[in-house]
DNA sequence: ACTTATTTTTAGGCAAATCTAAAAATTTGT
DNA sequence: ACAAATTTTTAGATTTGCCTAAAAATAAGT
């Protein structure tokens, strides 16, 4: 496997997640910033190795072999997300483009001690699960501040979004992995929501509501 | 940079390590199993960069800036090395395929973190000098065992050959760095060498003696 | 239904890194 | 010194991954 081979499984299994749906070429190319031709000439020979299901233009879809590699990857990539995070102390938002060479590295050893290393970590520095080494994702009730009634008290166990951007903004509005949360009121006029957390009380838009996920408690 | 041209220059730097002389085609061939026409490409490319100085038929040189870019990359090759060894607990034998490629991740960051993470080591385990960020490698001074005088003492502070076969070979030997070792005897018949240590007195082949290195003490 | 817009595929090309085989330059041996 | 052996370079192909532009298929709009 290639390492091009690599991201091109993984964006076809970010993009059919739970969904057993065919993916469309162009969505591929949007993903991976890259020509609908390319992806065109790489569906075909991802699909002479049997690890996606291809039909000219009726899009792919992943084979379970397929699926279990591109989960094998993510594994990888959120495993050293842990690892800079953890250990070499590095801001959440710094981490993904890093992870995104590291999970290329071919050692099924090095994954292995690397998660002993790490004491076997559920998530990554933004919540996301990690797969374990047989490719089964083990994911966890949440539901986007959004989404919460008023009211609800739950704690910060993710985001929708991993931009450094927004990161960065949570970073300044002090809002982090593991905190506890209480939804005080959602204004129907802009779906902006109030929200309490460490004694402080302030608002927050919709479209920052719609990217942090809670655990509702 | 990309990978293939960091690991010419790699190979390039250790064919001439200290000597200032021209590196013949042949030998980079021989060192990266690649054939001569392929280096021929390749250090017309890097002579383009002003990485390496090359005239036809007379092999290459690093320039300056060649050399720092190679010391750079052997300090994130041996920087992993330790990591493999020191925290993921591999055995020393087996750490230098996997950093042949973490030796490509591009974050200077990453290195600097790393750097501070392992506590600045000087040494990987081999033996072998970490050059610093600005590619200056302070080695130490050390002897093959084939060339230490009989009745002298000393340690075990590095290897020749870190082929995984040697390796091996040394750990069935039980002889690790940092170990004392004394010459008790030098076989002129066949310069094998007798030597003891930790209570144990026994002879090893030339070949063996000339692959690892003594501080004398 | 049929015309238009969008998506996807094909055709043809390019750059990087490699190879084989042949030609050119250099080195070695007598 | 000069023929033979060796080393190095060139010429021409191949593979991978990508591109643009044109053609083909599908989807949408009226
Ligand atoms: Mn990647
Ligand atoms: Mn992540
Ligand atoms: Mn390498
Ligand atoms: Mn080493």
């Amino acid at each position: 496997m290639t390492l091009s081979e690599e991201d091109y499984l993984k964006a076809i299994f970010h993009l059919s997640r739970d969904k057993e749906e065919q993916v469309a070429t162009n969505a591929i190319a949007g993903r991976m910033e890259t020509k609908a031709s390319s992806v065109t000439d790489m569906l075909k020979k991802l699909s002479e190795k049997g690890l996606v299901t291809y039909k000219k233009y009726q899009g792919a879809a992943l084979t379970a072999k397929g699926r279990l590699l591109a989960a094998r990857i993510v594994r990888r990539h959120r495993l050293w997300e842990v690892f800079l995070v953890e250990k070499l102390q590095f801001p959440w938002d710094e981490v993904h483009d890093i992870a995104e060479e590291l999970e290329h590295i071919k050692s099924e050893k090095l994954i292995e001690k690397l998660d002993d290393y790490l004491d076997h970590p559920r998530f990554d520095p933004h919540g996301d699960p990690i797969p374990d080494k047989d490719g089964v994702i083990k994911s966890m009730e949440k539901v986007p501040i959004a989404s919460a009634m008023e009211g609800d008290t739950g704690l910060v166990v993710g985001v929708k979004n991993s931009s450094s951007e927004f990161l960065q903004y949570l970073d300044k509005m002090k809002i982090a992995l593991g905190q506890e949360i209480r939804i005080v009121r959602r204004e129907p006029f802009d779906n902006s929501v109030e929200i309490q957390t460490q004694g402080r009380k302030f608002n927050i838009s919709a479209m920052t509501a719609n990217n942090i996920y809670l655990k509702i408690i």
